[in-house]
DNA sequence: TAAAACTATAAAGCTACTATAAGGTCAATA
DNA sequence: TATTGACCTTATAGTAGCTTTATAGTTTTA
């Protein structure tokens, strides 16, 4: 199978696949006498692997890491668990920053309706008055 | 004031506020004789606006057309507000991918315990295995 | 007077790609 | 046979918002 293949299976672009291989996520594969790179199935899971992680939000270190863990498999998996754990608290203090992210900002918008002048604009005199909760 | 002095007050590095210069968001100061910057309590106003702005998601881009607004004091608002209705709904929707995101997570999390071997993680398992809801 | 603390510019590094440039390879077509 | 089009190659630059590093000049302090 050549990168195009890959590409189109996955879901990703060829440069893609190449930056992967480049931050050592994918094993080099063969080449053929052109030049051309030939993957195998091996390297369509381990794409697939990563595309994953990836929409899980993981970041290509975290990745590696879990990588890692595959490549010595009678460990036990508590390393796996607790990258997972440390993700998702992650997550969770992301989503919470972010609601209260949005709190200030609907406080905000709502200190302006649309017919004013930029001049006496609430919003703008909001964010110039800095009686905003930092953090 | 120097800008070591400017960066203490703000709240931000020296560094930080060459790049705001440097990107258009923060007026070039005068000089000393020896070249270096000399700050007016304008500029002090200038860079607490773009941290305000900053600490509420906005990009250097939306602040710079905040900017572009206040130089024209006499429009109507309406524009500034819809800015903020923008950025509002964006951070809405990333709460909500973020949400469904740590669902995600933790269901995959309680498919493993700590007392496996790695080979017999769930929590690989169910990234591997694939049966993951795209999006 | 010498070191510490400050300032300057320029360039590289960070993340995870994406895009562009310039070119080599291959199969099918006119 | 010449050429078109689709594919492949590498190398380099761009994205966002800084941070870090390198190198050097200036001012303040001990």
């Amino acid at each position: 199978m050549r990168i195009g293949q890959l590409a189109q299976l996955a879901g990703v672009e060829t440069q893609t696949i190449r930056f992967y291989e480049q931050q050592g996520l994918l094993p080099p594969p063969d080449r053929q006498d052109n030049g051309y790179r030939v993957y195998t199935e091996k390297h369509g899971e381990g794409l697939a692997f990563i595309r994953r992680c990836r929409i899980l939000g993981l970041s290509l270190a975290e990745i590696h890491e879990l990588q890692s863990y595959q490549d010595d498999p009678h460990q036990p998996c508590t390393a796996v668990n607790a990258l997972l754990d440390d993700h998702i608290s992650h997550v969770r203090s992301q989503i919470t920053a972010l609601q209260a992210l949005e709190k200030q900002l609907v406080s905000l918008r709502a200190s302006c309706n649309d017919d004013r002048e930029v001049e006496a604009c609430g919003v703008l005199a909001g964010i110039s008055e800095g009686n905003m909760h930092q953090q």
